[in-house]
DNA sequence: ACATATCTATCTATCGATAGATTGACAAAT
DNA sequence: ATTTGTCAATCTATCGATAGATAGATATGT
């Protein structure tokens, strides 16, 4: 075992680069060159590019269930502010595209399994606004702010211009807090 | 001459692919086999792919432009349903992303010159509704807008669920017309 | 001994790009 | 009217690099 598990450094390797460039912005050679392997290695652990990527989102997902935390336990308020700050830390901190927007973009070129995993994390997303929301929200909608917060995104770092994003994003927050 | 002139044949197929699948989702020789040339003969008219990329961005714009008509003639109510129904008819119609949406979201490892033209097309859209709307605009900001046009589509995709769209755009549709 | 994980070595396919020959159209010179 | 020169556009052929993927040997730990 190395420093940390293999399998999870080649993950971090491929999500970093992805972010950056998407699906075919990285490839068997990066990683192992960013790990310290030989590209059959990480076939070993992935045989497939596609597998290789499904994973990369299923963890993303994970990553961003584990830190929005129960919808259920929050506000729609306070449910608002955490998935605004997860994208604008995506941009201000990480300086890096989500991961599943990028996927999102070029989804008609990817493995049908990948596909399949993003489809999960955008709905993942939404169903944790519907929850903290309630059934008697009359604010804006759940696909309505996470198409905000993704396009916000892209129009941010394309513009390289960091304050487009609260411009875009402004009366969400004013609204919620 | 072709029926049409080779190199908008060679933009169109290239435009078809892009959208589809982002930059890296076409070759020279995809394109070649779709117009029905050599690959040697897509470089004679773009000698690099970035040239390519650059030339295609700026042709998608400059239609963009021409669709949306000039914002200084327009109410913001009607310059919001036209930059909506632009978008709309990317998901509906054409079913494929915006290509600025693409490359936007794979910037960091597109050509340079790529992402000047991409840049430049974001900001004619926020133009576009900074105009129509005029200093005394209270509703949503103009970045908001192509923010949540540019999400929504990436979402209603992902999902392979266009009514997405309009439950993204929603408010915006209802608030202006 | 066995399983896990890595290696070396290599395969086929494709990538973007280039060199140089060929074609056809048109204009200028004879 | 015919020849010659020029140019745009396409072709054939190929380059070096890299892509994803695989086979089989090797090392390590239990």
């Amino acid at each position: 075992m190395a420093l940390r598990d293999a399998k999870d450094r080649i993950l971090d390797a491929a999500e970093d680069r992805a972010r950056l460039g998407g699906y075919n912005g990285f490839s068997f050679r990066d990683l192992a060159d960013d790990v310290g392997v030989k590209s059959a290695s990480v076939h070993y652990h992935f045989p497939t590019k596609g597998d290789l990527a499904a994973a990369l989102a299923d963890r993303y997902a994970a990553k961003a269930r584990a830190r929005l935390g129960d919808p259920a336990t929050l506000t729609a308020r306070k449910a608002i502010e955490e998935i605004v700050s997860l994208f604008r830390d995506s941009l201000m901190v990480e300086d890096r595209m989500c991961l599943c927007g990028v996927f999102g973009a070029e989804r008609d070129m990817l493995p049908p399994e990948v596909n399949a995993v993003v489809a999960r994390y955008f709905e993942m997303l939404l169903r944790y606004l519907e929850t903290a929301f309630g059934p008697d929200w009359d604010g804006p909608s759940p696909a309505s702010i996470v198409s905000r917060l993704e396009g916000a995104l892209i129009l941010a770092r394309t513009l390289e211009a960091p304050e487009q994003f609260d411009s875009a994003i402004g009366d969400l927050v004013r609204s919620s807090g």
